[in-house]
DNA sequence: TAAAAATACTCCATAGGTATTTTAT
DNA sequence: ATAAAATACCTATGGAGTATTTTTA
């Protein structure tokens, strides 16, 4: 078992709806499918019934209980070792553009609080031109621009999300400075990566 | 964080050597520095002083006591939830050579343990022959047997150990039934994929 | 100079993706 | 007809290996 395998389980034991969950994950559906099938074989049993509506098993309901009480043990392991690592909790200074799906800067939270503990997101609102500006005046960590980005070498990219219901083009993707060792920069990215989240409405 | 990353730092930091804690985990040394290193830089601050000789910093006495702590709890989880999904603990009948190395047995038994609690190891000593003779009466689930080995296709195999103050070339490799779906047998493959483990005396 | 840990690279297993099928409402 | 999950297949990240260098008793 690892731990990336509980946190599938337990949003998808809350959601109770592969697709609902895989977009909170910023996953696939079949990437869900396929940790969470793992995971059954290695509890010898399933955790889900399917059908007609995705319900917990027994089984499952055991190990939502169990897994949530790990999820808040490791949150608080990390909290107390960077506390006395004496590394500061992170502020994250995030710039984006004025017109972002709210769900989008929600879930960015959400994933920034799950691996990082204690973090914290400083929010800067501001055109596309705005962001890259501060970006260059290292007055933001991380800016989200709306598709298309033309970033200089300098910077560096991910495509985070495709807004649908906005324009079928338009997508959003985040931008930060290549030399940025930031702890909550590396975190997100490697939440993200891999993957557009594409969410409709 | 992964538990991975975990098992291997609490390895760590009761062994205080890398080699040492390396072989007990039958990983190699630059893995086990490569995944302490991820920890480090998650943590914010270095979890061990290297010299002059190995010890924890404060914050790596921070991760050990929660670690252990996240350890047991996942163990627990593991065993109460395939008890509830009616997965009895797995027996795995488990055939060795006359003359195997104790360590290789208990190194075995400890892998087994962590993957999948609250297994059984039967053991069946005797020579080569009688082993691959009970796999294939299904009489053990997985056998340790000496290098070389000729196995017919229905068996799959795993090097598992050298033993190379018994002769340089002698080897030790795990033989089961291609066809087994034994958890504890896909656990222990699983474990040990990627490496022989090396030993001297 | 021996031993321990870290680097430098190479490789491959598997997490993760897209496209498609199956199943149920 | 539609939506949800699973399946099939492919890509590529990063975990793990071997070989080598660096460092320190």
């Amino acid at each position: 078992m690892e731990l990336r395998q509980l946190r599938y389980f337990v949003v998808l034991a809350e959601e109770l709806h592969f697709r609902r969950a895989a977009e909170k994950l910023f996953i696939s559906t079949p990437t869900l499918s396929q940790q969470i099938k793992g995971l059954e074989r290695e509890m010898g049993g399933p955790l889900l019934i399917r059908e007609p509506r995705v319900r917990l098993t027994a089984a499952g309901a055991v190990l939502l209980r169990t897994g949530r009480e790990i999820l808040r043990a490791t949150e608080s392991a990390i909290r107390e070792t960077r506390r006395e690592a004496g590394s500061p909790a992170p502020v994250l200074r995030f710039g984006f553009p004025n017109g972002v799906p709210p769900w989008l800067l929600a879930r960015i939270g959400e994933l920034l609080a799950a691996r990082l503990p204690g973090a914290r997101m400083v929010l800067f609102a501001g055109t596309t031109a705005d962001q890259l500006r501060l970006l260059d005046a290292d007055e933001v960590d991380l800016a989200l621009v709306r598709d298309p980005v033309e970033a200089p070498a300098r910077f560096s990219r991910i495509p985070l999300a495709r807004a649908e219901f906005d324009d079928p083009q338009a997508g959003y993707t985040a931008v930060w400075r290549t030399a940025s060792r930031h702890p909550a920069v590396e975190s997100l990215v490697a939440a993200v990566r891999g993957g557009p989240l594409t969410r409709e409405a």
